[in-house]
DNA sequence: CAATCTTTGTGCACGCGTTCACAAAGACAT
DNA sequence: ATGTCTTTGTGAACGCGTGCACAAAGATTG
């Protein structure tokens, strides 16, 4: 496998591949749905269907968790998904904190994912003190004054930011002083944090543009001209919209912060 | 998934990497921030630094979309927001559906980011009955049955599927048959599709189990034997190693080509 | 017990993406 | 013009992830 080129003295076990990581609850998800109709096995050809990946990557995915399947028969279903469950860390309990119940949060409090399986809705914070007290998803609103407290108070190691782009760095410098460790951010900004805090960032906009460059692409094969022209090599050609974007009040202008 | 440039030799050297694409929004929204604040030139170091990454990927980056930069200068601000809105096929319109008018699809109705760039929605789209003519962000819900017919009229190229998990594939195969080619699916299940059709994935709970796994090992490294959890198994941990985590890494958008 | 069949686990090769490091290009000062 | 300084653009090396192909392991049958 990875080579034994390790600058360190070897105990490679720990070694799980992030790409790897990343599809463990692929095939927990999937592992969840045969268990609920009670299915005792199952091989890496069938699971890998199920999860949409390619069954030698599932094999490989697998072998780095170490050796939990049957020759001539397939993985243990009940087992497999003790084993990813426990590996992913979905055994205890992670108390997590919303900040910015607008639109997107308040969606993000009532999905149901959350609770299901090893997260739990610990506080819901929002900066507008006319939303404090009042229940979304059943939990009441908190303001963004007790935010360390709140995460103090409850042991919370994940946050979850859905604020405004605008906000959302503040809230982040915050949530991390206050011992956050693990962020998921919702807001159309670069994050900036120390090292050791773990970011990932759900961007609409960015999907959507890439979904775009696709679709754009699959067009100009069809229309051979379509491809536009040369650059118009001269001066700087200002883009036809406008640009600005300040979102009418609502949710997260599409801008970045100084 | 192999986003279908397969059967096409390319017509000229027009293969930028799909790692590139992905990064040419995050490119794209820090120029216009700078373009609002009216900064003529731009280096690679200090772009690369407002889109977090680093200044010589953001340089090879930009050389697959041609040399738009001045050697001892840096990048034109304003034409560097245009050639990327043009090669991301920005600088036209794409009218948009979403699919699941919950809490979710709500929210993404109401999100500024669509109608900023390039995206329009274009019809709000929903199961139920009683949703039906009652307005969303403005815009009035249609139902179901008339999916196909909402599709054709507008052209719609690409869909958004908010639904529950059980009604996403269904939704799914609809839009397609309809002429949908890309999709973005925000319903926690693996979608099948035909070729030719690009899907993106937004998963909130993925998102979370690999936030999970991450700080799991963190605590583990600290908490040699703590933490009731078992890891034993395998060999131990190597406290100081890694280094591997690393939170700034920018990429890795929280979402994957499906 | 031996033969056969199924399915795992993995060595290996390949390709993509990242990063380094530097020559070339141009701006700018003298 | 000439030299210096800045910053781009890219060749090359490296490492990670993917997929192939097959030997090993165990089930199953006779």
């Amino acid at each position: 496998m990875a080579t034994g080129r390790t600058h360190r003295p070897a105990t490679r076990s720990r070694g799980i591949p992030e790409a790897t990581v990343a599809r463990l609850p692929l095939y927990l998800r999937a592992l969840t749905a045969l268990s609920e109709r009670s299915v005792p096995t199952v091989s890496s050809e069938e699971l890998a269907a199920a999860a949409g990946v390619n069954s030698a990557k599932l094999r490989k995915d697998f072998s780095y968790l170490g050796s939990y399947g049957t020759r001539g028969v397939g993985y243990d279903v009940e087992y497999l998904v003790y084993q990813i469950s426990r590996e992913l860390g979905l055994t205890q309990d992670w108390p997590v904190v919303i900040v910015g119940i607008g639109n997107l949060g308040a969606a993000l409090a009532n999905y149901g994912g959350f609770a299901s399986r090893g997260f739990r809705v610990a506080a819901l914070i929002d900066a507008d003190p006319a939303m404090a007290g009042k229940p979304v998803a059943g939990i009441p609103v908190q303001h963004t004054d007790d935010l360390e407290k709140i995460i103090e108070d409850n042991g919370v190691s994940i946050g979850v930011i859905a604020t405004p782009a605008g906000a959302a760095q503040q809230v982040c410098d915050r949530l991390v002083a206050a011992g956050v460790t693990s962020i998921l951010n919702f807001a159309p900004t670069v994050l900036s944090v120390p090292d050791g805090v773990d970011v990932r960032k759900v961007d609409l906009s960015i999907e959507l543009q890439i979904l775009a460059f696709h679709e754009q692409r699959k067009a100009g094969e069809e229309t051979a001209a379509g491809d536009g022209a040369l650059p118009a090599a001269t001066a700087p050609a200002v883009a036809a919209d406008d640009s600005t974007d300040q979102g009418p009040d609502g949710d997260v202008p599409a801008v970045m912060p100084a």
